[in-house]
DNA sequence: CAAATAAGTTATAAAGTATAATCATTATAG
DNA sequence: CTATAATGATTATACTTTATAACTTATTTG
């Protein structure tokens, strides 16, 4: 069987697909750029022992010192038990503390490390960059534009 | 204690929590905004007995008829495995059929069948009904500025 | 024709997310 | 003031999603 011919019955065989169907919807395009960005980003910060929700947590620790954890997971809506898990592993490589609270024994304020601070720096030079990166070729104007759209999902869910 | 003096004390415990450390990253926004849209979107769907990952197979099925299992899967960028479970519940409630194909007797076909057409059309309604509510107050332009950084960022990624 | 490859499936594991129950502490109602 | 309710954190657990390995059957290739 020829190669030309070979062509013409695979071609036969098997539909063209197009996901145009769902394309017309943004929450497909944001559910495929979510899944990309996140696995991407991951892999940016990975060599600095971060995921995603590590570096949050410790970016959120750094840039509000003193918060609880209950603040915290609300704050990045993290059911409280997982919160647990990903601060031990923050805890225990030194770049938080958890400080009880006097005035409520039950709680802790979460402060970073110096080694703390000093990873963030780096961490978010890295997500940083990895994400000038991604937008290379999108204007600013689309960007700023494409942050009012997801503010405006995240906010106004089911909304009105 | 007075009220007053009972908010000062308490203010003075509980830090003010704020996200703007990582605001400044899209993919932040892009996380949170997936994590609600989702959610409020399978909410909608939920009464047709469908997902959004068994709504987008279906509707693929509806759109791109007779193609097969792994070009469904490539197409949502869904492991081949899991995808044998969704297809599982489509056909077994009688939405998609299973044809063997005539010139490669490993693969199926797939076909929607009139009531998965059917089901299709009442989805398809619910979820744009649905988007349009979350979009409400989000101008044409930038939605489509949100679509065209979205794209660049499923397809960019790593790139250059 | 034998070996390599591909389609679909099964089983399973890993990761992410959610719920219930518990302990210690603080706030509130009577 | 004390009994009760509520809160912060934790543990244990379950559920969902996503990923990997191995297998069967069929096709392709050397």
């Amino acid at each position: 069987m020829s190669m030309a011919k070979r062509k013409i019955r695979d071609a036969a065989a098997q539909v063209d697909v197009s996901d145009a169907v769902l394309a017309r919807f943004l929450g497909y395009h944001l559910k495929r750029a979510q899944t990309v960005l996140m696995g991407d980003m991951n892999g940016a910060i990975a060599p600095l022992g971060l995921r995603m929700i590590t570096f949050s947590a410790l970016a959120m620790v750094v840039a509000n010192a003193g918060l609880r954890q209950s603040q915290l997971a609300d704050a990045l809506a993290v059911e409280r038990p997982n919160l647990v898990v990903i601060l031990d592993d923050l805890e225990e490589r030194g770049l938080i503390t958890r400080d009880r609270v006097p005035s409520d024994r039950r709680a802790y304020a979460l402060r970073p490390t110096p080694a703390g601070r000093t990873l963030f720096d780096e961490a978010t030079a890295a997500v940083a960059a990895h994400e000038a990166r991604m937008l290379a070729g999108v204007s600013a104007a689309d960007r700023a534009a494409a942050l009012r759209v997801l503010a405006a999902i995240r906010h106004g869910a089911g909304g009105a």
